[in-house]
DNA sequence: AATCGCAATCAAACCGCTTTGGATCATCGG
DNA sequence: CCGATGATCCAAAGCGGTTTGATTGCGATT
């Protein structure tokens, strides 16, 4: 059923029905009803490829998730991302048109979504140190949101983030609070741009205590429990070894947790860990008691407002850039304690 | 750039510039290469939109994410399986529509997703027990396949899935090789359908060993860390404790792992585990020395194959349903070890 | 009575491509 | 020399909506 047999069927033209059915004013409303219920009846939905055509518009917003070839890892949160942009998306009659691209034909990929009309906008995922797509997308002039901000890149442009160094700043100062002096920072590739602001956060509070911090005790790398089980394991066997970890990842911090109790050593007691938790659903820190204390911020929720955000950046293109930084908030559990050697009065 | 104007500049007919770049035989190949030249020169890419609408094509697959209303969960296993399936679309021009939407609409829709003519086909995800959306979707003629089997739905239909039931036992009786007899299972949600799947399996190896199972060793939830850790602990405080555990998921055995950890036993030795492991990119059993001890197929894979099934169904549709079920490959860690009471001989 | 304004409806153009059904012209066999 | 055959190319009709620019009645205004 189409619009013209739907119009023929009710002695109309389809401008008519076209206008009754999407709240045009110049239709009678009496026969505005009669056109809704037998739009009903029949089962009527409209054809969105038709739609697309003739409006211009793809009612599409696209999510390009870059599959690193170097290590050929999706990212853990772009699943609860999703959701919580889903939920905007749905309401507003937009779809998601996911692209997986290999970091190599990013850039064509980008082109092609925009020259061929297959969206409207889109979001970034994965910020990097000067991004590239950055300058990229503010050329073609198509809207785009990023997830994460990107130290060094050109010009302004719309984003939404956290606050990664002061989540981390304030960690570490949690830490230092509790009497800790060797923190050891588990953190993430640092060519993403989120690991360096946190590895800034961290640095800005150690040695804002006058305290000098040491290459030993920082470790970057993909956010795994065997990464992060090695390498604090490899920090616990040093002489001066930490009393404390932060760290950027739930899933690395069990790594960090299970080397903490291969050495005999209690958690929350002989050793401290604090970590940033993005909420992921299927990830949860706990339900009621947090397994670990973490700074938290909902990677959900960032989602729905990114994708807010690039709708209305679709609506009128002409708006400036926007920016939402998200502070997280820090959720006390039982994996922090006093330091060790040296109490806290 | 579109069409006409690029017909225009080579001073011949749209007819003649859309056959030579879609490869049809009716035009000069001198023609065509000059028209080739000229669509590269001017970067000429034809409107997904409008061919769409001229072929009567969505050019499109749609994945919807059912997000548990209840749970408020998101499959995790979800990005590598839409890795894997992505390369597949990549390669034959498709696009991924995602929808997020809470189970209540998903009737609905599906039911737009076809007639509103967005998609071309579906992937099922997150099977479970008579699913609705088997016959839901046999009825409205949209190719389908599923993402994992639904025990009780009525007719055939396209599916990939790992072989559960299979895997569960072969991990149940490696464990019973190993002289344990006290072995608990914990399952994800049972109604999700390889949940059941798994149960069976591991009641199948129990049982023909002459063993009575145990319901008080059997755990089905959410399958994260917390109730994992629950589950394990309360089991393990038992008069007649497990000495092994049988995990649907690497996550749940984190916290089964902590909870055989804090009552000072050691896994491996104490307490043996072994896993399912989906081979999730973030969330590899280890690099090189498996964490666990785990019954490992891809899910990447999965999403390759189902990605290629539906793109078959949807270039014939008249293609009878086809089955792909992958057996998982058993994986031996570091996680399990004889009984400690009773050694193997 | 002629004119005007307004409400309601419609015909047709258009979006940018594909595809059907010719048209043109050179070549070939008889 | 002529119709048949191919090789090329083109005009125009879709695809299924939206949107522009009329058209039609009819009561109100002058």
């Amino acid at each position: 059923m189409n619009l013209k047999e739907l119009a023929q069927k009710l002695g109309l033209s389809p401008t008519t029905v076209s206008r009754a059915l999407n709240g045009y004013p110049e239709v009678n409303e009496a026969t505005r009803e009669r056109v809704q219920a037998a739009a009903k009846r029949h089962h009527y939905r409209p054809n969105t490829r038709a739609i697309r055509l003739a409006t211009g518009r793809a009612m599409a917003v696209g999510h390009v998730i870059p599959l690193a070839t170097r290590h050929e890892i999706v990212n853990p949160i772009f699943a609860d991302f999703i959701a919580g942009a889903g939920e905007v998306y749905a309401r507003a009659g937009y779809d998601i048109v996911l692209s997986v691209v290999s970091d190599e034909d990013e850039e064509r990929t980008y082109r092609d979504l925009q020259a061929r009309g297959t969206v409207d906008g889109v979001i970034l995922h994965s910020m990097r140190l000067d991004d590239p797509r950055i300058p990229l997308l503010n050329e073609t002039g198509l809207p785009f949101v990023a997830h994460g901000r990107s130290t060094g890149a050109p010009g302004p442009y719309s984003w939404v983030d956290v606050n990664n160094r002061r989540a981390f700043r304030r960690a570490t100062d949690f830490l230092l609070d509790l009497g800790h002096r060797r923190i050891a920072l588990v953190n993430g590739l640092e060519y993403m741009d989120f690991a360096i602001r946190r590895r800034s956060g961290y640095v800005e509070a150690i040695e804002a205590r006058g305290i000098t911090v040491d290459p030993a005790l920082m470790f970057s790398d993909e956010m795994s429990e065997t990464r992060g089980f090695r390498a604090a394991q490899a920090m616990l066997a040093l002489p001066d070894a930490p009393t404390a970890f932060v760290v950027s990842s739930i899933i690395s911090a069990f790594g960090v947790r299970r080397a903490v109790e291969e050495r005999g050593l209690r958690v929350g007691r002989d050793v401290s860990i604090i970590i940033h938790d993005d909420d992921l659903s299927y990830m949860k820190n706990g339900d009621d008691v947090p397994i670990f204390t973490a700074t938290r911020s909902s990677v959900r929720e960032a989602g729905r407002r990114a994708a807010a955000m690039v709708l209305d950046l679709i609506a009128d293109p002409t708006l400036p850039p926007r920016e939402s930084l998200l502070e997280a908030e820090l959720i006390i559990g039982q994996s922090t304690g006093p330091a060790p050697d040296r109490k806290v009065p």
